[in-house]
DNA sequence: GTTCAAAATGTTTGCGCACACAAAGATATA
DNA sequence: TATATCTTTGTGTGCGCAAACATTTTGAAC
């Protein structure tokens, strides 16, 4: 058998006997076929070992596909502000073929505006939906309606034990700390006193947090370096100026030689506290490549960053949705991202590639 | 105008008041055109926003393109194996569509080798060409020939200047000695002796060596480390024992506290020779994530490795040429990986992430 | 054997585009 | 003015598949 020569439809039906119909029931098990019928097909099918082309499949079924993508705000922040840079790159990247990507954006800081959203995305009767479950019993309801609706879900960012999604696209936390920690530790040296700053949150993002820290104190642990002391403080919530003046005092009263701050926003508004008392000698490591955040590095107040990705994660989640609606493609269960080391000299090489 | 009806040739010829015909030509440059015509139709192109639907494209012309991927035989190198592996899913990638990808290996160290499988990939008559042009002067002889042919190529891993591209894969090297150096300062502190190692080469790699020592050294000399000695020494040949013999006896000689090794398969000789010695104190920064590293990684004796990422390279450069053929997007001039800091923390989640 | 409905199978069209082919229009030549 | 030649424009078919539509076969009831 040429095996340059595609074997269509077509083929496999004359092979068969039968008519091209037979074999388009077989293959999408519509319709009723006699066994007799079946097993001709069948065998057909396994002799010409028949690929289906699935450009002209799309092109022939002619539907469009609606993926919702549902995401916190963009405007009201920059990490998810890169999230929605990534919907929007995979929006053109699949403009050319029958998809249509809407997203839908909820506070975050509002349970009630994730289901007021929710709700929405259902009305809009999507194929498939991608989502950041930031609120863990709200998301429950809406992947309990997504399932009966029997609507594929992709989430990333925020992993939920019983979601059961088509795929999680995130980062494993708790090595995520560890990165950090060694991070931390290698710039340090043998010894020193270090601080955990943490904001109290009601989202799922406390998890991250959580999550993040106990690899970071595990890590140490572990190494057996004993010599460093770790303190956490909780600031009560999200007044910045609050957290400014409080760390400032805290600053003020004990000798610290490095922080980890487990979240984007918070690395930034530390740096500016560091910047502001002159205190540049402090290691600090935090996350992600927001603005502020690369700012500071080339101020040299940040020393270390962990990339989580947030674009790259919803560019795959779309492209995850669109092969498996179009092509029949399973992603894989998860799909956990580098963890991302971003220091003064490498930064720019990823802030250029980032835009390819 | 319904943004969610798709705007075929059909439509743009009717407004326009010509045969979709010569819409096409219009798009595809091809046949003469009236100026009357031609304005109409941009015009009409224009008001209706049209995109081409790449899927019924594809399917219509009906054309199989053949891509050579021309690089390093996989077999001999561990490094090029894995260019090798992002060949090949490259291929499963883009199986569905109309593109037949066709892998030339040629031996890294022959250049006569380098020649004949070159000609090889003229007879094969390539649509386009994937190529790491290690060797100089053959790959200039190449690209004329392949100009000629109106070929277009995309090459990797190593820059040509005169070599006018389609797009080159890589990374900036420079940087990535300077990346290299400020891993090492951060973990040797305030001062230290400082080995380069290098292997003489008659490859383009060669290039790859004296970049990434400049930026190594650049780095400390622009930040006032001068409390560091850097000392290079480069090997005669690729002989692994007298390596080993002869670093042995460096090491025996004088105090080290870190080594720089420029390239992917000199650090796990580094690495195996302080292993022997015992001098696991001695910090290491290397390249890549080969099986060896990767090993020594582990063991704690490889404390960095910057990862160039080669799997991705081959695979990002089939989807360039892929793009470029089938959907006629143009690639960027450039697309330079980020430099990706490996350490013993962060590693496992770079081999997991690196099978999606 | 008819009749009739259900079951099984077959035929055809359209998806949007590429491209071969056909036709018409413009210009030059005799 | 007729004819040849080049230029410009238009028509039709096929790519492989999905799905609507059309037809034949089967078998049960009379």
């Amino acid at each position: 058998m040429d095996q340059f020569k595609n074997i269509r439809i077509k083929d496999v039906a004359e092979l068969a006997g039968v008519s091209v119909a037979t074999v388009d029931r077989v293959l999408h098990k519509r319709g009723k076929i006699s066994e007799k019928a079946m097993t001709k097909v069948m065998e057909a099918l396994e002799k010409t070992g028949y690929k289906p082309n699935l450009i002209a499949s799309t092109l022939g079924s002619n539907k469009v596909f609606k993926i919702a993508a549902m995401l916190p705000n963009p405007a009201l922040d920059d990490y998810w502000n890169q999230s929605g840079s990534g919907i929007f790159k995979a929006t053109e990247e699949w403009a050319q073929y029958n998809v249509r990507i809407e997203p839908f954006y909820f506070n975050l800081y509002d349970k009630k505006s994730f289901q007021q959203v929710s709700q929405k995305v259902i009305d809009f009767k999507p194929d498939s939906v991608l989502l950041a479950p930031v609120h863990y019993h709200e998301a429950l309801d809406f992947f309990a309606e997504l399932k009966k609706l029997e609507i594929p879900y992709v989430i990333f960012n925020t992993n939920i034990q019983e979601a059961d999604p088509l795929c999680f696209i995130g980062q494993d936390l708790y090595q995520s700390g560890r990165v950090g920690a060694e991070m931390l530790a290698t710039k340090l040296g043998k010894k020193g006193n270090i601080l955990v700053l943490h904001i109290y949150e009601e989202t799922e993002n406390a998890i991250h947090v959580k999550e993040k820290e106990r690899g970071f104190r595990d890590y140490f642990a572990n190494n057996n370096l004993n010599d460093f002391t770790i303190e956490s403080f909780e600031f009560p919530d999200f007044n910045d100026a609050v957290f400014i003046r409080e760390l400032q005092q805290i600053l003020s009263k004990q000798q610290v030689d490095g922080i980890f701050v487990p979240t984007s926003k918070w690395t930034h508004l530390t740096a500016l506290v560091l910047d502001k008392t002159g205190q540049k000698d402090i290691a600090l490591v935090g996350y992600d490549l927001l603005k502020d955040n690369i700012h500071y590095m080339y101020e040299g107040i940040i020393n270390f960053l962990i990339h989580q990705n947030p674009r790259k994660q919803a560019v795959k989640g779309i492209g995850y949705l669109v092969n498996y609606l179009l092509f029949k493609k399973q992603p894989p269960l998860s799909d956990l991202f580098p963890l991302e080391i971003i220091t003064r000299e490498n930064i720019k090489s990823y802030i250029h590639s980032d835009l390819n």
